[in-house]
RNA sequence: CGGGGUGUAGCGUAGCCCGGUCAUCGCGCCUGCUUUGGGAGCAGGAGGUCGCAGGUUCGAAUCCUGCCACCCCGACCA
């Protein structure tokens, strides 16, 4: 896809580092594997949450805030939980600092301030929030409950990566409590739709919708449902997930209510989420070397106005002709940006521009003012023309849909063309190695050949599709009859 | 946490092996003039405790020790 992209991994690397900083979308934080997320980046992170928001009200959700420490013993609880996340959690031990006897001017922690039982800074929330609903909940009509929240989690990573993995993250995560198995079930499955059609029709990425395997299922979840994605240099990025929690957090915190009936029951739960690792998909499937390339959905400016003038008589004059064309704009609800700084010419903005991904770029200047024409510039196929003023908004409007259309449908191009099945081990291992993607290949659907397949290739299952067809074959690796093809491939 | 690498101005870097007019160059920044339809040109200028702390030495960016940070690979993971 460019002359940095290629399929060895530091080479990617390079490029994605590159464009995240060159973009002026985040950089790395002064504390260990955080990341300062700068005001373009966080403006498209709101268009997403705007949209995502949206999308739990019209289905029911209302937003709430629950605590960002989790003390030690409520953290324990549900321990499929806990024993998941216990290698990267940080730890508050202490509330009070005291000036340092031994170095003057600095600090130490006071040992006499040491908490009586430590506090988890949340991986996730759902031991602080289901110790809540416990108190929430005693009969049917407390049911169900829809909440979700916007928040920052942290997870002590080993490595760490601007967007995909960072030792906090933003992201929103739903948390929802039934009275049936078949709602808690259906939760789960409308959320993992309402995050594909987000990321499909917003993001324009193409997603597999499908459920994890045991090994790679969330820790204390029944079922996980997930949406993958393939990024341009061949590996997956699970880009959201919904989890079926079954009764598992109900029973760990003794949340029961009483049926219609005059029994008493455990709740059914649900949680999904989705964070700022989009932003890292975003970049990484659209992308290419002239920078950042934005579906006109998520970006904060889709059209931006370039003056061009030499003397100040036409300086006025082209701003006398853009006028009425931001108004016009604006009043369509296209999201304009009329760059009139005096201080960088033309060429600088252009080329700042497609650093930053705008989908459309309209430059007017004198012979255009003349003409009654502007230049139309598309950031996704680098294209140009010259449009008339009075056609300007209608082309503006049909042009800004056909970038969000052409860009779903290129990634949806790469992803078919770097989807691949196949029969054996060794042509697993051909195709991983030489073109990388999804590798849709039967498995005889154990752990242990999951846990081998990855040893000998690196690659995992990805997801197991939930529109895949029933067919039966044998297993790449152990021979053994499979019903259905699963999907792996190398992940972020 | 294991293996490898890198820290020199806002960014990217030369210099380090052989210690001493070596703090180099480019981008960016400031001033002026000319420019302005694809990252302008010329002239002048500002900006650095050479990651931090010790040590060796008459003298350290350069050698030694320790620490820290970042990057890549692995393990872990959204």
């Amino acid at each position: 896809m460019g002359k940095h992209l290629t399929t060895r991994a530091e080479d990617y690397s390079k490029w994605y580092n590159e464009l995240v900083v060159k973009a002026d979308l985040a950089e790395s934080s002064a504390v260990r594997g955080c990341m300062v997320i700068k005001p373009y980046g966080f403006a498209i992170w709101e268009r997403m949450q705007a949209i995502l928001d949206k999308k739990f009200k019209d289905t029911g959700h209302s937003n709430a805030y629950f605590p960002l420490f989790v003390p030690k013993s409520l953290f324990e609880a549900e321990e499929q939980n806990a024993e998941g996340f216990a290698k990267e959690c940080a730890v508050v031990t202490h509330y009070r600092l005291e000036n340092d006897p031994d170095k003057p001017g600095k600090l130490r922690v006071d040992p006499k301030a040491k908490l009586e039982e430590e506090l988890i800074v949340r991986p996730t929330s759902e031991a602080i929030i289901w110790n809540t609903y416990k108190n929430w909940i005693q009969s049917y009509r407390d049911l169900p409950i829809l909440l979700n929240q916007w928040a920052n989690v942290v997870r002590w990573e080993m490595r760490t990566r601007l967007f995909l993995r960072t030792a906090e993250f933003l992201w929103q995560e739903g948390h929802t409590a039934h009275a049936t198995e078949t709602e808690a079930l259906e939760e789960a499955k409308q959320m993992n739709q309402v995050y594909a059609d987000f990321v499909e029709q917003h993001m324009a990425i193409p997603v597999i919708q499908g459920v994890k395997s045991a090994a790679e299922r969330f820790a204390g979840a029944v079922e996980t449902y997930c949406i993958e994605a393939l990024m341009q240099d061949g590996k997956a990025l699970q880009a959201g997930t919904s989890h079926f929690l079954g009764q598992n957090f109900a029973k760990a915190f003794d949340v029961k209510y009483a049926t219609k009936e005059g029994g008493l029951e455990h709740v059914w739960a649900t949680s999904w989420g989705v964070s700022t690792r989009l932003m890292g998909a975003l970049i990484m499937t659209h992308s290419d070397d002239n920078g950042l390339v934005l579906p006109p959905e998520l970006a904060p400016h889709q059209v931006v106005i370039v003056p061009i003038y030499r003397s100040d008589e036409e300086h006025q004059a082209v701003e006398k002709a853009v006028s009425p064309i931001v108004k016009a704009l604006y009043d369509e609800g296209v999201r304009v940006h009329f760059d009139n700084r005096d201080t960088h010419k033309p060429g600088f903005k252009f080329n700042e521009y497609e650093l930053k991904g705008v989908p459309l770029r309209i430059g007017i200047g004198p012979r255009d003012v003349a003409n009654g024409t502007v230049e139309l510039a598309r950031r996704d196929t680098l294209s140009k023309k010259s449009v008339s003023q009075d056609m300007l908004i209608e082309e503006v409007k049909n042009t800004l849909e056909e970038i969000q259309t052409a860009l779903f449908a290129r990634a949806l191009t790469f992803r078919a063309e770097h989807t691949t099945e196949v029969n054996s081990l060794e042509e697993f291992k051909e195709v991983l190695e030489t073109k990388g993607g999804f590798i849709s290949a039967h498995w005889d659907g154990t752990s242990e050949t999951e846990t081998a397949i990855k040893e000998a290739t690196k690659a995992t299952i990805r997801c197991i599709p939930l529109d895949g067809e029933a067919a039966s074959g044998m297993c790449v690796y152990s021979g053994k009859p499979s019903t259905k093809r699963v999907l792996f491939a190398k992940a972020y």
